[in-house]
DNA sequence: CGGTAACATTGACGATGGTCAATGCGATGA
DNA sequence: TCATCGCATTGACCATCGTCAATGTTACCG
């Protein structure tokens, strides 16, 4: 049971035009705006492994992540890499005003970005306060997710923190995608590899796959293959993720 | 060995103008931009325990910590509470233009803040871009503080946790006051009780006073009292935590 | 079609750390 | 001064998880 590709390009087959990406990215922008930023913008395919952000070097570009994953990681003085942000398609990344990177950005998949240069990006948002406030928005966005993740690491057994980042990734996923699937059981892809993963949840492959074919074993999601799952319980998936454990099981 | 209060107000004698506090908060902002603000702020004391900010409420005033610590924290649905992030003197909080708040905040200590009412505050930033670039800038940053809690979280061993929280409270400590003591034994205050730091390193006050005393055998610090310590080796302390940075700032 | 590379899984074992219970210590108040 | 309260510490025990090694599975290449 493993499929050696984790890839996966929604390929949303845009012919030129940005205005509905942007204006969904930003709504309630002017018009005239949303022109302006889109004639800046550029669609870049990014094959997997490359490195979109080099760690200390100021990003020359701002992009908006439409599909595939980038991993935000660190690399440790003893060789190792930790991953500490997960960035899936409607997430913006990138550093404004604020000089240089303070950790690498990779693709961990192939990845499809819009991106927008760094020095007309900053222009245009000096111009114009309405996109400077909704990309403070945004920011203030990424740093709820990012306390979201504060949280999910806190918990103490990996079944809670795997159980609190499908949660999470199944939000996220399903953000930006018109009308909520009412109750069904629902596909998600797990857009990394299994080492990725387990350095995101700090924690180790085999610990991983335990901890996924445990939730297999009380029904909870079922293992379609290595990437895909199905979540068949909800509920006790979110139960699992934080809220109950006083019984073993 | 303990001590009830690890209550800790600096206390800043400052009479009547925050024009300096404000400089360097936001500095190379125009005099008369720093006099507008500081026409609006208010300085307030805040006891121990009390709730600042309530998860669900748009919190009505932006604050600048001036002493003592302040605790984000969530209320999980079993009635723990988990602590996701810590607040020391420099910091900011509250939000703007962007809804309620997803935590609570809580003074952990006796407080010291500079509020800012939020629709004079939001109202100022809306008619100077130049403190709205500026403040996105420190959201900007408020982030990075988060991601590096997130890399703090995922160390295994929960002596390279406290290793990397020792590390983190002693450059935000020195964060803002004057020259670097160079390479003399600096003290250091833990503003908070052992359960909270427990809570908040994801782990339980015994491991937490566990690892305090393993540092302590290793020589790298010394525990003057249960809040005050002496680190005594802070390239060994560096290195246990596995990074390799002391930034500036 | 094999063969190999890359990754996931599984099992065994030992270390780390969570849990529970008992003890120590400092502050506060009668 | 003593009693008590809140918290920190310490010790014993055992669940969980990291580590190492072996095996299974899939994709890709000759």
């Amino acid at each position: 049971m493993a499929s050696r590709e984790p890839d996966d390009l929604p390929s949303p087959s845009l012919a030129g035009g940005f205005a509905g990406l942007l204006a969904r990215l930003m709504h309630n922008l002017p018009e005239d705006q949303i022109r302006a930023l889109s004639g800046i913008a550029r669609l870049r395919d990014i094959p997997r492994g490359t490195e979109v952000v080099t760690e200390g070097s100021p990003p020359d570009e701002i992009g908006y992540l439409i599909g595939g994953a980038l991993g935000m990681q660190k690399c440790l003085p003893d060789g190792r890499t930790h991953i500490i942000g997960l960035l899936v398609p409607n997430d913006i990344y990138g550093r404004l005003f604020n000089g240089p990177a303070a950790y690498d950005i990779v693709a961990l998949t192939e990845a499809r970005v819009l991106a927008f240069p760094r020095a007309p990006f900053e222009r245009i948002l000096e111009a114009s306060p309405e996109i400077e406030r909704r990309f403070l928005v945004n920011v203030l966005d990424e740093l709820d997710s990012a306390r979201e993740w504060i949280l999910l690491m806190g918990g103490h057994k990996i079944i809670e923190r795997l159980a609190s980042f499908l949660v999470i990734l199944l939000r996220r996923t399903l953000r930006g995608s018109g009308p909520r699937p009412a109750e069904a059981p629902v596909r998600v892809r797990i857009p990394i590899r299994r080492t990725d993963l387990a350095h995101y949840l700090g924690t180790t492959p085999e610990s991983i796959s335990r901890a996924l074919h445990e939730l297999e074993s009380q029904a909870i999601l079922r293992l379609l293959n290595a990437y895909e799952i199905e979540i068949a319980d909800l509920p006790g998936l979110v139960r699992i993720s934080g809220a109950d454990h006083l019984g073993p099981e």
